[in-house]
DNA sequence: ATCAATGCAAATAATTTGCAAAAAG
DNA sequence: CTTTTTGCAAATTATTTGCATTGAT
């Protein structure tokens, strides 16, 4: 959970915040380096959490005021795999077009690259008269686990 | 909005209803009826409202029983678009996989399927050691309105 | 008759927001 | 100093649920 912090990002997030006027708090600082410290997924709850672990100082309400901030830079991305929340992931500034397959009963999420599939998305998006600016590619299956034993022992891996 | 009635699929969701020993009450028939009479996405709440065009009696909390039965049965699909509502997309009995290019500023929607796409994701979810059960690749772009005059007329085409 | 299904209104839960106090620039 | 940012608690809003009643089988 608390890795070394990835610098390049989060060197990227101050210049986003210093170009835009915003400015550098303690809160921020610590919800920002928690987010760059993860390859994780996570959600706004555990953003807290961890956030909390560094700075006891820091409220849902700025977690919440933060996560746009973090979207908007592009370094974070907002996911929706249909449960009642949302979930971010930090790894679209190193590869902006990943994309998920998630187990079914576990919720194990693995991330994959595809040239080929992105080719082939720019060419039937052309064809239908857009320019491509994202794509979101989710799949959903049975894990190892699942396929074999017909449940996975552990739920929740997210 | 009230077009035909899509017999074939309203005939299905008939016997998914028989097999689990559900009922056929004058409610469920208003939704089902209203939902296979658009190939529109929609929200449960313009559901409630049209179905109550057939039946004044519907109510919310039954559309939003409904709902789990129809996606259950594998007829409608509900969609995720990062809003703070759903949609339901009724096109999934016709067209089993197919994908969404959605406009970023008029929000207009576009099905289409590749059978080259499916084959890959099909290999790359494989070779991760996934079976895959269902997929959802939305793109986002601009359409062709939005890449000539900069802005689209009519917004949330949805 | 029996038991599932309904409408209503209250409950839930993630996210947002108003406001007075604190801190950045 | 000025203006942004904060924490708190209350508000918002889509969806869910308990319960007494209605209606399908």
């Amino acid at each position: 959970m608390s890795g070394a912090v990835k610098n390049g990002a989060r060197e990227k997030f101050m210049t986003f915040l210093a170009r835009k006027h915003l400015r550098v708090t303690a809160q921020r600082q610590a919800i920002v380096d928690t987010v760059f410290s993860t390859n994780q997924h996570f959600t706004a709850e555990q953003l807290l959490a961890w956030s909390r672990a560094r700075d006891r100082s820091v409220s849902r309400a700025t977690v919440y005021r933060t996560l746009p901030l973090l979207t908007e830079s592009g370094l974070v991305r907002e996911m929706d795999f249909g449960k009642d929340y949302k979930f971010y992931d930090p790894n679209y500034a190193e590869h902006p077009n990943h994309n998920h397959i998630i187990c079914n009963d576990c919720e194990k999420i693995v991330e994959f690259e595809s040239d080929k599939i992105e080719q082939l998305e720019s060419e039937i998006t052309r064809r239908l008269g857009f320019s491509l600016q994202t794509q979101r590619l989710q799949i959903t299956g049975s894990c190892e686990e699942l396929k074999k034993l017909g449940a996975c022992k552990k739920k929740r891996g997210i």
